[in-house]
DNA sequence: GTCCCGCTTTGAACCGGTTCAGTAGCCGGG
DNA sequence: CCCGGCTACTGAACCGGTTCAAAGCGGGAC
């Protein structure tokens, strides 16, 4: 009975069975189950498969069938390309990357602006949502979808995983430090609190209408330090910049620097930001940590090659990646929360106060 | 006429197209066409979806029909959480995802073992060899799926694409640029240049045999320049370490620096090997430049961020990526060759020798 | 009143497999 | 010699859409 075979010139399953003058079911089996067929008749199947140039069965209609990708979604909350200027998403992208590798999974970076148009099409079996604020078009294509996903440092979301850190607690610890020390005159280093762009000092009230969640719990941990230490928190000046790499971290040290009396220590609210003031207070000729503390958020990896090495909150990042990729591999535990410890690491940029 | 709108509970296209009493061809259309209808039947159908919770064609079964996945995948020569360590991969990523974005396509990474289990199934249009030497199971996987692909960093292949850079040239002006500076004695941090994982100095019977294709190159390179000014290869050493991070160059350095006479200028293979032997200067007390030059290759963040600020040879990851990307996007193009420029960048971490 | 045209909508083939309930054939046991 | 049970293989339904030739229909031109 000629089945269709050799439509077009395309070699499919069905070109081998017909050629062999077996099922297309057979075929299948070959490649799927083995076990299931005679080791005679696999072989033959197998040998003119290949004599055929048949690759194999179609990935997509495999797929359809079986209603499994083997690949799992990631959207970032900015274009994606501005993931790999961040040290700390790369190491989240590490985290997730490996535990890929490890189940043969394949990970699928979704960009394509935020109404969505990639993430309402991407073949994935699940998202991870890397988003501090999730983005409207992105997010909803993946919940109309219906694909489990899972929110990393954003907030917790009905039906889905959630992966984060205690980034209140983490802000609380770097400014305790630098109470400790004996500063009183501190600056905050902001990444955007308000998401409209804008660059300048936030005062109280910019401080209350925070957007990002990041921000706003780290503003509420450095608050919290500076009031339990007997200080006024309004005195603390804050600098909020867009975008916040570490040229913006240097020109928010830079206008903190400039205000007299001048702050005696920066607390940043990411390592590239502090990084930033790093550099901005050698511009301004002045020596860390003797005239300056600089505190940093995240601990990536050039926080401890940093001149002087960085004292920062670490934060686990691979672990963060690991987790929320196992967390989507384990379907019973999708709805659980993971809360990832923060630590202290004190190196070099931190100190007490120049004695006045 | 029922059709099978209802199978399962399941809202399929056909679920909305019988709700409606509409062929399941309109409702494709709906979504796909809608100039096609109406504007009221278009309406309607939208309508009746959303009640429905339908969520629009399925992605799978629409790729199926029409043969186009909408992604592009990369696959990398070492496991792909590996990438995520070297900056230089960071960053030609990001050149690659960038060209996604504006094209709206996804990103997939393949990692998945050398056996290229995943690679054989990956749902993508085209794939980004991003290797050195193409993994055997990996690249079999592709070329058996007929995908169109490109090499990038790796040997030019017959119907495929490529891009990279001279890197012999490269090579030899960073060496160039140590003798010019009246350096005499130098040795070479080199990756690996073997596959056999093995560690050491390696010999110019080693070095004929090289495996890796940018090691092979750049020795040539260097040596040439070596010949160039009337000294002898042979007594430059080079160390040879696996896997080759920043502590690799660490360890290799130590190993030139103790052998005696003391080479003045040491050439790394890559930024990160460079970043390391800085290391290993500062371990052994030595001033850079003023005891020891070192010179890398790539140019990375980091080389500029060094202390002392690293002298390169600049190579244009991102260009690169964004240039394979873009060469799988016009297939017309696909079998060009784009051979990038390098160049070098002087910066604080070469002088001329120690006077005797 | 008739014919032709264009806009909508549809039926059916197709994309390339997977799966599962059988069935044919073979072997051993009673 | 008959029956039960296995193994190896097949037929047909199914996965969820897209596409294109063709049909239906309403209206304007003559």
């Amino acid at each position: 009975m000629e089945t269709d075979g050799r439509r077009g010139g395309r070699v499919t399953l069905a070109t081998v069975a017909d050629a062999l003058g077996v099922s297309r079911a057979t075929v299948s089996n070959a490649y799927n189950h083995p076990e299931r067929l005679s080791p005679r008749l696999r072989d033959r199947v197998l040998d003119t498969a290949r004599e055929l140039g048949y690759a194999g069965p179609h990935p997509l209609a495999a797929t359809l069938s079986r209603g499994r990708v083997n690949a799992l979604g990631l959207v970032y909350d900015d274009p994606m390309s501005f993931a790999f200027s961040d040290p700390a998403a790369v190491l989240f992208l590490q985290g997730v990357s490996e535990v890929c590798e490890n189940e043969d999974l394949a990970l699928v970076l979704i960009s394509g602006g935020p109404a969505g148009a990639v993430a309402r099409v991407a073949l994935v079996d699940a998202v991870i949502c890397y988003c501090d604020v999730p983005i409207e078009g992105k997010l909803a294509a993946i919940v109309d979808r219906g694909l489990p996903f899972v929110v990393v440092d954003g907030p917790r979301l009905p039906g889905a995983g959630h992966v984060g850190i205690d980034d209140r607690r983490g802000a609380a610890s770097a400014a305790r430090h630098l109470l400790d020390l004996g500063h009183t005159r501190l600056g905050v280093i902001a990444m955007p609190i308000v998401d409209d762009e804008w660059e300048g000092t936030a005062d109280l009230d910019r401080q209350a209408r925070a957007h990002y969640r990041a921000a706003r719990e780290r503003l509420v941990g450095y608050r919290e330090a500076v009031e339990s230490a007997g200080l006024t928190w309004a005195d603390v000046s804050v600098e909020e910049r867009s975008p916040y790499g570490r040229d913006a971290g240097r020109r928010s040290a830079a206008a903190l620097l400039a205000r007299r009396p001048r702050p005696t220590a920066l607390i940043a609210m990411s390592d590239e930001l502090a990084l930033g003031a790093l550099a901005a207070a050698e511009d301004a000729g002045l020596a860390v940590p003797r005239d300056l503390s600089v505190v940093g958020f995240d601990d990536v990896p050039a926080a401890a090659d940093a001149h002087p090495a960085l004292t920062t909150v670490r934060q686990p990042h691979r672990e963060k990646g690991r987790r929320a990729a196992t967390l989507l591999l384990r379907a019973s535990s999708v709805d659980d929360e993971h809360r990832l410890p923060v630590e202290l690491i004190v190196r070099a940029s931190t100190g007490p106060p120049p004695s006045r």
